[in-house]
DNA sequence: GTTCGCGCAATACATATGTATAGATCGGAC
DNA sequence: GTCCGATCTATACATATGTATTGCGCGAAC
């Protein structure tokens, strides 16, 4: 494996492991086992280097999206709604780090256009994806109306229910919980 | 105003411009007009002094919810579901850095326990203040379900909503947009 | 008016940090 | 065998950073 890969995964870990903000060169080129210059050299610079080792485990985390709202293996193209939330709440206890990545990439977005251009490009895909997904129909057939509702709302359910998840697996809502929460709110929305 | 005040205001200001990982003791003394050793002759150290200052910030948020959430002056106790979506939504727009704090919470909390319990706290204290008054009864009757169901749904969408505001505005749900995507959802719930 | 201790300012200190520079290594082209 | 460019290593450099130390001003107690 080329020093180029090994810096890139070594940013990948240390941003997994301490976080954006937490990171030096110092820590990269220890972890990757190379000299700090290799990230001059490759990648130009810090920031470079950790934007792109971002970007890289904000893929990770779209499979890991992918993964829990894939259709179920029997066969059956429509999904249960419950078995999707079981879905989610599998993934987020079993790769938490790369939903964390999604909060990283909102919180350094605040201060970074190339970040916050990625945030929104990335937030109106999700919204596309979720409302299609859940309406049965292609993804360029998802009416405006019900992207900008029923889209956003599943997609920020999605990420509150992670965050709370993430603090506190504990206290944090089950499948069945969320779905019970939906039809007692939808109840107050009608 | 002592100094002592004024360090934390500053703390506060910084916090609130830059964020936690980016504020030094030497941008809070600057801003505050005193000198650096008086950080550690008041709060001893960075860290505590951050802290605190998060703290304050997180009571601002808190009012800021509860301004959002408090039934309208009409004198009706029982508040609109929709009136109350367009005042949390006209907070997010108001004071966006009062609702990052509870994000920088959540970050912060990862590797500082006091932090954690400070989130844990709060997250459980949100679910059961929402739970309440959605269902229109003292705090201390929210029965269990409905704290982990409606309770904790309701906090989820409003921190997936408020991510979405303090991403961009104009492609997030306005409050209509959220009662239709909670229908929406509801309906696949059923 | 001397003493005393609180509340700081000035600053020293050690360390951490991002980046630039200079030179070594190595493979291949000729 | 020499040249050369790519790929680094070692390291220098300037700056940033958190904290500890030292001492000064000053109001109060006596």
């Amino acid at each position: 494996m080329g020093n180029r890969e090994a810096l890139l995964d070594a940013a990948k870990t240390c941003l997994r492991e301490n976080g954006y903000d937490r990171t030096s060169v110092r820590d990269i080129a220890t972890a990757a086992g190379v000299s700090m210059a290799a990230i001059g050299y490759h990648y130009g610079s810090r920031e470079a280097l950790l934007n792109k080792a971002l970007f890289e485990l904000l893929d990770a985390w779209g499979d890991s999206v992918g993964r829990a709202l894939r259709p179920d293996a029997d066969g059956s193209s429509k999904r249960h709604f419950e078995a999707m939330w079981e879905s989610l709440i599998a993934e987020f206890t079993a790769h938490p780090d790369l939903w964390l990545a999604s909060m990283e990439l909102f919180m350094q977005a605040r201060r970074n256009p190339e970040l916050r251009d990625a945030l929104a490009g990335g937030t109106a895909e999700g919204r596309r994806g979720m409302a299609a997904m859940l309406a049965g129909v292609p993804e360029d057939e998802v009416p405006e109306a019900t992207l900008r509702s029923v889209g956003s709302v599943q997609l920020a359910l999605m990420s509150g229910v992670m965050i709370q998840h993430l603090s506190d697996p504990a206290a944090a809502p089950t499948a069945a919980e969320v779905l019970e929460g939906l039809r007692g709110l939808a109840d107050l929305a009608r």
